[in-house]
RNA sequence: UGGCCCAUGGUGUAACUGGCAACACGUCUGGUUUUGGUCCAGAAGAGUCUAGGUUCGAGCCCUAGUGGGCCAACCA
C-alpha cells in the first residue's frame, strides 16, 4: 500500500506508460550484467538495487547475466563472487546466464546479417580503422574493404571462426553509416579474433563477439522488456536499437518484445572512487589489504566492515534514480547503517582508551555481577550479567581534573553514574613523574537513584578482556578524489585511515564470534572481525555513534540561519495572493473569463516591466502576470497610495475577502 | 568544430494532464533518557542556472544562452 503512495522515478514512469499502452504485465523481465572482471561495489549496488528492486515491486523476472564476451579480462573467480555478493543482499535472480551461452545464435544471426549487406570483413589494422573513423566532430571515410562481395565476406568469416588467421588481422563489421553523428555508428566492430582460452567456452570460439553487438541480442533473446544501464551508455541505445532491427523477426513469434535500453546517472559516493581500475591499484600497491579491506567501497568490503545487506538496500532506496550527475555524501551511508544497527545490535561494554579507577570505599576481593540490559530497542533482546570490581577502566576521555559545565562526564570532586552499575565521585588522582594521570580515586555511593549528568561506560579491570579494536577513516582527504585533471588521486589518500587500538571489552564477549555485531556503548557498532583467532578477539569499527558532543566542542558561530528580511516574505505572501487570485479567476463563468481576459491584456499592453518595478518590485517582476498588473495599477489608482502602502492595503484586502476583491474587479473592467 | 544527456535548499530525490516547491540525510532548538545514542516536538535553509516567449498562471511547455557530463578501445 505504501509503496503505490511513493513518487515514482522516471523508469517507473516508463514502465507505467508501457503498462498503460498495453504492455501485459507479464512481459515485465529485467536483468543486472556484470562483466566477471573484478568485484562488486556500492556503486554496482545502484544497478542492482534498480534492476531487482523492479524485479520485487512488479514481481517480474530478473536474469543476472554475466557479460564474458572478452575472456582475456574474465575469470571464473569473478563470476563466485558477484554471485555471493548479490546473494548477500539479499536479491534473488530468476536465470544466471551467460552471453557466451549465445556466441552461435549470434554467430549465425551475424552470418545472416553478412547475406543481407549490412556486414563485411575488413582487414585493416586498428590504426587504419581508427583513423577513417573520423573524430566527433568530423565525419569518417569508409573502408576500402567495404564492398567486399557477400561470397568474400562469408568466406572470410567462416575462416575468422575456424581459425585460420592471427589475431589483428580481420574484423566483422556492421555496415552502417561512417557519416554518423554518433560515432558508435561508423560501421562498429561485431567480432574480433582472440585466441584465448574463455573461462566457460573453453577453446570453442577464437572470434569473440563486441559489447554492442552481444548485449542488445541478449536482452533480445531473454525478451527483458526494459534493460537499464548507466548514463555512459546513452550513445549506444542508437546502435543497440540498429542491431535489434536487424535481427528482429516481425513475421515470427519467437521473440515477440523488443527490448528498451534506458540510463541512469551512475552513484557517486563522497570521499571514495569507484573504478575498479583505481581500486585495484590500492589493494596492488598495499595501500588496503585486499579487495575486503573494510575501508574498500566494494560490497565485500562493506560486508567486512559491518554493513548490513538491510543498511545498503535503504541506502540505495534513498539515493533515487535520476539521470543528472550527483555526488552522495558518505553520512547517509552512515546513517543507514546506525539505523539498522540500533535496532539489532546487542550493547555491550568496551573501553578503547584506558584509564585506571580504584573505588577505593569498595572491598578489595569483592565482586558483584549486575544486571545489564542487552538493547533497549528490543524488547526481546533480554539481558546478561556484568562484572564489577574494585578496579575498573573508563575512557580517558571521559575524566578531566576540572572542566566547564558543558562536561557531563566525571571530573574532581564531581559524581557520574556508572551505567549498569554505581554513582562514583572523584576524590583525586594518582600522577607519573610527567604528570600524567594515571590513576583515579573514586568513592562510590549505592543510591543510583540519584540525578547525575553523564553515565559512563567501563569495564572490570580483573574481568576484562583484551582485544584488538580497529579504527577506520576515510581512505581519502578530498570529497571527490578522482575529480581533479591535474592531480592523481593517489595524493589524496588518508595515511590516518587505519589505527589500531588495545581495547578491553567486557567478558561477555568471549564467545563472540567473527560477523557478530555490537554496540560499544556510548562508542560505536563494532563487528568480529574474521582476522579474529582463538585466543584474539578482533573488532572493526563500523561506523561511530552520532555525536553532538564532539561536534560542538570546535564551533561557536550561530551566525547562520538567519531570518529573511520581513520585506521579502511579504512580497511573497503579495505573488501567492496575486496567484490565488488568478487561479479563482479561471472558476468565472466561461463568457464573462472570456470578456475580462480580452480586457485584461488590453489593460496590460502598455505595461513594462520597468513600470511595475517601482510599482511591486521584484514580487510583480517575478510574477510577472498582467493580471497582477491590472490589479496593483487598480489599487494604484484608485487610492493614490504609495508603493509599499499600495502593496500592503491590497493584501490585506484579498486576505480578508479574495472572492469579492475579485468579482468587483471584474466587474469594474 | 558535430551529436546526445543533464541543471530544483548544503547533499540526494519529489512535485499526477501547468495551479502558493515536498521528502530524506545534514544543520540548529527544546523535551524524555542509566548511551552527549535512540525517541518525541519544533526551527532555519531553495522560489527551481540566465534571458526571452506562450499562458490569467511556468520548476514543468517553446527558443536562445550559460554551466556540467558523455561520445574517437579489435573494453564493458
Amino acid at each position: 500500500m505504501s509503496e503505490e503512495t511513493k513518487s515514482l522515478n522516471f523508469i517507473e514512469h516508463i514502465i507505467e506508460e508501457d503498462l498503460k499502452n498495453g504492455m501485459p504485465k507479464e512481459n515485465l523481465r529485467f536483468r543486472f550484467p556484470p562483466e566477471p572482471n573484478g568485484y562488486l561495489h556500492i556503486g554496482h549496488t545502484k544497478a542492482i538495487g534498480i534492476s531487482f528492486g523492479l524485479g520485487e515491486k512488479y514481481n517480474a523476472p530478473v536474469n543476472l547475466r554475466f557479460d564474458d564476451t572478452n575472456p582475456s579480462k574474465e575469470e571464473q573467480e569473478y563470476v563466485d563472487a558477484i554471485k555471493r555478493d548479490i546473494a548477500w543482499l539479499g536479491y534473488q535472480w530468476e536465470n544466471e546466464l551467460y552471453s557466451s551461452d549465445y556466441f552461435q545464435q549470434l554467430y549465425d544471426w551475424a552470418v545472416q546479417m553478412i547475406k543481407e549487406g549490412k556486414a563485411y570483413v575488413d582487414s585493416q589494422s586498428s590504426e587504419a580503422m581508427a583513423e577513417q573513423k573520423g573524430t566527433p566532430t568530423q565525419v569518417g571515410t569508409n573502408s576500402p574493404y567495404r564492398n567486399r562481395s557477400v561470397e568474400e565476406n562469408l568466406e572470410l568469416f567462416a575462416r575468422m571462426k575456424n581459425g585460420e588467421f592471427p589475431a589483428g588481422t580481420h574484423v566483422l563489421r556492421a555496415k552502417i553509416d561512417m557519416k554518423d553523428p554518433n560515432m558508435l555508428m561508423r560501421d562498429p566492430i561485431m567480432y574480433r579474433i582472440m585466441h584465448v582460452h574463455h573461462h566457460r567456452t573453453g577453446n570453442d570460439w577464437c572470434i569473440y563477439p563486441m559489447y554492442d553487438w552481444t548485449h542488445g541480442e541478449s536482452d533480445y533473446i531473454e525478451q527483458v522488456s526494459h534493460s537499464l544501464c548507466s548514463l555512459e551508455f546513452k550513445p549506444h541505445r542508437k546502435l543497440y536499437d540498429w542491431f535489434k532491427e536487424q535481427v528482429h523477426d516481425y513475421s515470427g513469434d519467437k521473440y515477440p518484445l523488443i527490448p528498451k535500453q534506458r540510463e541512469f546517472a551512475r552513484l557517486n559516493l563522497s570521499y571514495t572512487i569507484m573504478s575498479k581500475r583505481k581500486l585495484l591499484k590500492l589493494v596492488e600497491e598495499g595501500i588496503v589489504s585486499g579487495w575486503d579491506d573494510p575501508r574498500m567501497p566494494t560490497i565485500s568490503g562493506l560486508r567486512r566492515r559491518g554493513y548490513t545487506p538491510n543498511s545498503i538496500r535503504h541506502f540505495i532506496e534513498r539515493v533515487g534514480v535520476a539521470k543528472r550527475d550527483n555526488v552522495i555524501d558518505v553520512s547517509l551511508l552512515e546513517f543507514c547503517v546506525r539505523e539498522d544497527l540500533n535496532k539489532t545490535a546487542p550493547r555491550v561494554m568496551a573501553v578503547l582508551d584506558p584509564i585506571k579507577v580504584v573505588i577505593t570505599n569498595y572491598p578489595e576481593g569483592k565482586e558483584e555481577w549486575l544486571e545489564a540490559e542487552n538493547n533497549p530497542e528490543d524488547e526481546n533482546a533480554g539481558s546478561r550479567k556484568v562484572p564489577f570490581s574494585r578496579e575498573i577502566y573508563i575512557e580517558k576521555d571521559d575524566f578531566k581534573e576540572n572542566a566547564g559545565g558543558k562536561f557531563f562526564r566525571l571530573t574532581l570532586g564531581g559524581e557520574v553514574r556508572l551505567k549498569n552499575a554505581y554513582i562514583i565521585k572523584a576524590e583525586n588522582v594518582v600522577k607519573d613523574a610527567n604528570g600524567n594521570i594515571v590513576e583515579i580515586h573514586c568513592t562510590y555511593s549505592e543510591d543510583t537513584s540519584k540525578k547525575v549528568k553523564g553515565t559512563l561506560h567501563w569495564v572490570s579491570i580483573k574481568h576484562a578482556i583484551k582485544a584488538e579494536v580497529r579504527e577506520y577513516d576515510r581512505l581519502f582527504m578530498d570529497e571527490a578524489p578522482d575529480s581533479h585533471p591535474d592531480k592523481d588521486f593517489m595524493e589524496f589518500i588518508n595515511p590516518n585511515s587505519l589505527k589500531i587500538v588495545n581495547a578491553f571489552v567486557e567478558p561477555s564477549l568471549a564467545n563472540a564470534k567473527v560477523g557478530d555485531q555490537f554496540q560499544f556503548q556510548r562508542l560505536g557498532y563494532f563487528n568480529v572481525d574474521n582476522d579474529s583467532t582463538s585466543d584474539k578477539l578482533v573488532f572493526n569499527k563500523t561506523v561511530g555513534l552520532r555525536d553532538s558532543w564532539a561536534k560542538q566542542k570546535p564551533k561557536e558561530d550561530k551566525s547562520k540561519n538567519q531570518p529573511k528580511p520581513q520585506q521579502q516574505s511579504q512580497q511573497r505572501k503579495a505573488i501567492n495572493v496575486i496567484q490565488q487570485l488568478g487561479k479563482k479567476y479561471t472558476n468565472l463563468p466561461e463568457d464573462k473569463q472570456q470578456k475580462a481576459k480580452a480586457e485584461i491584456q488590453e489593460l496590460a499592453k502598455d505595461v513594462t516591466y520597468d513600470e511595475l518595478e517601482p510599482l511591486f518590485g521584484t514580487a510583480a517582476k517575478k510574477t510577472g502576470t498582467r493580471i497582477a498588473t491590472m490589479i496593483a495599477l487598480k489599487v494604484l489608482l484608485v487610492n493614490g497610495l504609495k508603493r509599499n502602502d499600495a502593496i500592503n492595503e491590497f493584501v490585506e484586502k484579498a486576505l480578508e475577502d479574495s472572492n469579492n476583491l475579485l468579482v468587483a474587479e471584474a466587474k469594474t473592467i
